[in-house]
DNA sequence: GTCTGCGAGGTTTTT
DNA sequence: CCTCGCAGAC
């Protein structure tokens, strides 16, 4: 969601720095080149195995990186190696991630490294950033405009809705999200419309790729790319521009890429084209980590890397720097259940440690409740460890449902966590919309942003209004503004609209003025919202969430002084959709198994492995054995996330959409090995057991235990020891401090919270609050979370 | 054109 | 249970 109208022309200079004439780049390279030539010590710290990653500089390498084996710092060591030795400029090497994380952290890696001396890497980035560059310089040959727009995946939600309703096909039988899914699955294998195979093009899906072509038909009426189009348009140009091809093969002398068990079959394409002259690509990866096969992810690209590049070299980075032994062999055990794989067997020399810790609870709030009170035991430092601060703690969890638990349970007791990777915030409404009313200002030309925003706040312009612009911007070939332009010149819509309509264009027109004339664009982007009323809308808006909703827009703007101008922006904000909550405070992290890869923490904690839950159903069903596969490489990924403690644990019973359900334990606790797993007896069991202390039994017994669990005599049982006991587990809670109670609430008191909303305090009890919420209902709340209405900002 | 109430569905996610 | 989207009422 950008568009470069004026930025182009610095785009295109920028472009021409980063890549200048060849004839031209070979008179610089001596002083370069003498000016990398320095020893070595980034070597000295590697292992034999990375040392010969980092040196093979010719011809195809894939290194297999194994958990924790090093792989960054590797991939790292062999960029400085390239430049060290003189064979590469900086802009002369293509690195390639999946992420904008990791590419920020190999840019700050690789100027540790080298001493901070290259003037960064303009070839280091994302698929889909490196994408773009090359799009912008190429875009004609696809019938672009050099200043396409980005689509984000809510632009390309309502193109598709429209494009349905258009084609008076049933809404019910095509919702535009199971199409928008058919198209990106068809992008990611490099599938235009007019191949995609007859065997998926018959009876229903046929409609399919007809929507398809009209779909990428649009797409170029309104000069834009959706996520997909970026990689697939490069690759087009690639294979049809010999000329082209050929040059970005000499320049890029080096390849490099990260996660290659992540690629599909359009970034293979890519990579095989642009390495297809002096075949110089490293691709480093683990084929036991790949779980993003559900997203077009292959496998197979870095199963058959030997066969793709013959003559390649293989290393293997075995020897793990992260866990302890008996996590590690934790993890083999359960991976090496897989069939398909190319095998690696971790090794290291760490402390042998604790065993991987296995214990199943009667449901899923008590397993929320025994892992809230495990978290907080291991930060004071019991269960015989040296104290682990709540940042070293995570929850990693298969699916998002199961964090609801752990929200309620630490907010109950006041345990600072954090949730990663919850609704992005660039992807929030209010920030979707501001950003709508900026893409406008800069290209008036956005049809897709003006129609978002044209009756954002309310202006008396409904669907009747937007489908006359539309029929209007058709019938003229001009962009929905100059629709505008038009019915309120012509007299076209009722007068109230046009009213209406006349002073949101005259609005724009100012404001683009304004990005033109260079004017600072954080006032000018404060203005714009103020102006539109869009700030007064959620000011007026009475609903918990609006004051978190003007909160997120102040944040956008405060954000916005990072950039050169607007458009410098938008074009970030498109391709960079993470946002950095770099809150430094001791919070433990909950996240998604899927979010968690890449990071390590010192105590782990893997909750919910029920067979149905992990591995999920839906991948058995829709995957099969392929499906449970890559389930397993999740428990691998998660197992492997641990540095010297890995908690496992499942419930025999859980809530699912407000039905009790009951289940088995995961099949993939049966493939933990034995000798390296204690298990802990669950609390209440016996009735008085409190946490992990108890006595050791079998997984076996474990086993057996989940299906005395499920009968009817056990729940009677359980549940007579949960009312009996049903206080024991409170725990006396260490991370309220005197703030706490400095806070005071009084009864009757109007509070806000950051979740529940606004509230009414019904009863103080200790440290805690009965707040009847008037969203959420009454929730017992640690009184800090809480603060007086009065004292919210707006 | 906007609001309300009812029914259907339920997501692992990065760009 | 909760959220979203749509149809029908106002």
């Amino acid at each position: 969601m950008i568009a470069m109208t004026n930025g182009f022309e610095e785009e295109a200079a920028a472009f021409a720095a980063a890549m200048p004439d060849r004839a031209n780049a070979d008179r610089i390279p001596l002083s370069a080149r003498a000016r990398f030539a320095r020893p070595t010590p980034y070597l000295d710290a590697l292992n034999p195995a990375q040392r010969e990653a980092v040196e093979t500089l010719d011809g195809p390498v894939l290194v297999l990186a194994g958990a924790g084996t090093g792989k960054t710092r590797a991939l790292t060591a062999r960029i400085a190696h390239l430049l060290n030795t003189g064979r590469a400029r900086p802009n002369e090497i293509l690195a390639v991630t999946f992420t904008n994380k990791a590419a920020r952290e190999m840019k700050a890696r690789i100027g540790d490294l080298v001493g901070g001396a290259i003037e960064g890497m303009p070839w280091l980035g994302t698929f889909h950033s490196l994408s773009t560059k090359l799009l912008r310089r190429h875009a004609e040959l696809v019938g672009l405009k050099s200043s396409f727009t980005i689509l984000d995946t809510d632009d390309q939600l309502r193109l598709l809705k429209q494009l349905v309703a258009a084609a008076s096909i049933d809404d019910k039988r095509w919702p535009a999200r199971l199409l928008a899914g058919l198209i990106d699955g068809w992008k990611n294998r490099a599938l235009t419309p007019d191949r995609v195979p007859s065997s998926e093009a018959h009876a229903f899906a046929y409609q399919g790729t007809e929507l398809y072509a009209a779909y990428q038909e649009r797409l170029k009426v309104l000069n834009a790319c959706d996520f997909g189009d970026l990689l697939l348009h490069v690759v087009g140009i690639l294979q049809h521009h010999p000329d082209v091809l050929e040059k970005y093969q000499r320049w890029f002398r080096y390849i490099l890429v990260d996660e290659y068990q992540d690629t599909n079959v359009a970034q293979y394409l890519w990579l095989r084209l642009l390495a297809g002259g002096h075949r110089n690509i490293a691709c480093v990866g683990d084929d036991d980590q790949s779980i993003y096969g559900w997203r077009g992810a292959e496998v197979g690209n870095i199963l058959r890397f030997e066969k793709d590049f013959p003559g390649a070299k293989v290393v293997r980075l075995e020897q793990n720097y992260r866990s302890t032994p008996h996590i590690l062999a934790a993890a083999s055990g359960v991976i090496a259940a897989n069939e398909s794989r190319l095998g690696k067997t971790l090794w290291t020399d760490l402390a042998e440690g604790e065993k991987v810790r296995l214990i199943g609870h009667w449901d899923g709030e008590e397993e929320a409740r025994w892992i809230g009170e495990e978290i907080e035991a291991l930060s004071r430092g019991s269960r015989g460890l040296d104290p682990i601060p709540l940042d070293g703690m995570a929850i990693l969890v298969r699916a998002t449902h199961q964090m609801r638990a752990f929200e309620d349970r630490f907010l109950t007791i006041g345990l600072p966590y954090r949730v990663i990777g919850g609704p992005r915030f660039y992807e929030r409404l209010e920030i979707r919309d501001a950003m709508a009313y900026f893409r406008v200002a800069v290209s008036p030309d956005d049809s897709l942003a003006f129609e978002r925003i044209v009756n954002t706040p309310k202006r008396g312009l409904g669907d009747k209004a937007v489908q006359e612009l539309n029929r209007t911007a058709r019938e003229h070939e001009v962009s929905l503004l100059d629709a505008a332009r038009i019915l309120v010149r012509d007299g076209g819509l009722a007068p109230r609209a046009r009213g209406a309509l006349g002073g949101l264009v005259a609005d724009f027109d100012r404001w683009h003025e304004l990005v033109q004339e260079g004017a600072d664009h954080v006032a000018l982007a404060e203005q714009i919202l103020d102006e539109s009323g869009y700030t007064a809308m959620w000011q007026n808006d009475k609903t918990p969430e609006a004051q978190g909703r003007l909160e997120n827009l102040k944040e956008l703007v405060k954000g916005l002084a990072e950039f050169e101008n607007l458009q410098g922006f938008l074009e970030h904000v498109a391709l960079v959709m993470d946002n950095e909550t770099d809150e430094n405070a001791e919070k433990v992290s909950i996240m998604t198994l899927h979010a968690a890869k890449g990071l390590e923490f010192p105590a782990v904690f893997l909750p919910g492995w029920e067979d149905g839950l992990f591995p999920s159903q839906r991948a058995m069903d829709e995957s099969g054995l392929k499906g449970l596969e890559e389930e397993r490489r999740l428990a691998y990924v998660g197992i492997t996330r641990a540095e010297r403690l890995c908690t496992i644990s499942f419930a025999a019973n859980r809530r699912v959409y407000n039905q009790w359900q009951s289940s088995m334990p995961s099949r993939f606790i049966d493939e933990l090995p034995e000798e390296h797993v204690e298990v802990l007896t669950p609390p209440g069991l016996y009735g008085t057991g409190s946490g992990a202390a108890a006595a050791s039994s079998t997984l076996a017994d474990v086993a057996a235990r989940a299906d005395v669990y499920a009968s009817p005599g056990w729940r009677r049982m359980a549940a007579r020891t949960t009312e009996r006991t049903g206080a024991r587990h409170e725990p006396r809670n260490m991370t309220i401090d005197a703030t706490a109670v400095a806070t005071a609430h009084e009864i009757g008191a109007r509070v806000f919270h950051q979740k529940f909303g606004y509230g009414t305090v019904e009863a103080v009890e200790g440290e805690k609050l009965l707040i009847a919420f008037d969203k959420a209902g009454s929730k017992h709340v640690v009184a800090r979370y809480v603060t007086a209405a009065d004292e919210i900002p707006f």
